[in-house]
DNA sequence: TTTGGGCCATTGTGATCACAAAGGCCCGTA
DNA sequence: TACGGGCCTTTGTGATCACAATGGCCCAAA
């Protein structure tokens, strides 16, 4: 089905790449909460038609990274206070997992990662940039949650993250932040010791830091 | 676009109902590993064209209830080991917290109507129905984690759950289990008693006794 | 000025079609 | 009998179309 003049290209099928590219346009906070998608102006954006546009929409309403109005509408969620908190506490619960089953296996060149990672989350921070920032954080958890070798249980993280990425645009535009992420330190350090109390603490508290304020 | 000649018919949207279908036959263990499914097979079988198949087939292929070959193929995925003990260890982690958030407001009619379907459960059990048994099992922690109220978290043990669909069946034809479900008692005493700790405990013995086996 | 009704453009849904690739089957050969 | 090549059927993908319903907009009346 898929041609390849080259093996390199890998050919990516329409509706495949039409997903990735709105997923990353949600999960990094470039759509606004309530912001409204149409099939056909999906498929002309990506050139192509309303078949493979409504696919992806569908998956993506599927994992709750949109909602779909009562007459089949698409558009970015616009969470209750109870939904924020509840995300805030699967991300505190899965990614304290995650964190705790990577951390016997994190090396120094990882560590070097996480601080070669967080420099640039810094400088997202300094800048301002939102979504830059959103963007260079989720990659510094990424990064430390790929060692613990629970695919699954990382991909379940990923969606929540989507579900999060609108409302995560509008909370940090709102909470004046300009001091480097503090709970990154921590993991860091925590990783170091190989303490791993510290670390779950740490994690929980990056994680919930910023949502307890949107949601509370 | 939907219309109803009554207010009591819902007019369910055939995709909707193609997708609702298919999921309950994953999740209650009616198709094996490895069972695949066409596009054009399932249309004939609803009484619909590819489109809404096609529609159903890809949500469930995102949400990891279907797996897609390399070329497209879909069928009942085959889980690897690694992937079974990490999908049982994120029941454990989800359905604890569930089963923990539901603790204080279980009263005794949820009490009453969860002994009511655990002696369906045993019932199932003697009859040997391994997909009743699976159901009504399913309808029980369901049931309880209603209580929860964190729709969020339920749906993401869901999506496990569905995950888990097509193993759970050859897994409870493996062990011969005549004794009616042990831990679901546990589950009911610690829910009378209060027991914060017994109760998770007890849900985190449920969740992971049989997929243990089948895993280890 | 505000409100209500009706018309029209917009939009999602599902069916159908053309196409390419993959899988399976059969037959011939070693 | 086992192996391999070639043909044909099956199958997923994406485009296009007809249709119905929703939503917005404008104008008229109070």
């Amino acid at each position: 089905m898929m041609l390849a003049s080259k093996p390199s290209d890998a050919a990516p099928a329409a509706h495949d790449r039409v997903y990735r590219a709105l997923r990353a346009r949600i999960m990094h906070g470039e759509m606004s909460p309530g912001e409204a998608l149409t099939l056909r102006g999906i498929g002309k954006e990506f050139g192509v038609s309303m078949t493979p546009a409504r696919e992806s929409v569908r998956r993506l309403v599927a994992e709750g990274a949109l909602s779909l109005s009562s007459s089949g509408r698409v558009a970015a969620p616009e969470l209750t206070n109870e939904r924020i908190e509840e995300l805030a506490a699967l991300r505190a619960l899965l990614e304290v997992e995650l964190a705790s089953r990577a951390l016997p296996r994190a090396h120094m060149a990882l560590i070097d990662r996480l601080q070669a990672i967080n420099m640039t989350v810094a400088e997202m921070v300094s800048k301002r940039d939102a979504v830059g920032y959103i963007r260079t954080n989720l990659e510094f958890h990424r990064t430390l949650y790929l060692r613990a070798q629970a695919p699954a249980m990382l991909a379940i993280a990923e969606t929540v993250w989507l579900q999060l990425g609108p409302t995560m645009r509008a909370l940090y535009g709102r909470l004046r932040r300009t001091e480097p992420p503090q709970n990154h330190r921590l993991i860091i350090a925590a990783l170091k010791a190989g303490d791993e109390p510290g670390l779950r603490l740490a994690v929980r508290s990056d994680v919930t830091h910023g949502l307890r304020l949107l949601a509370g």
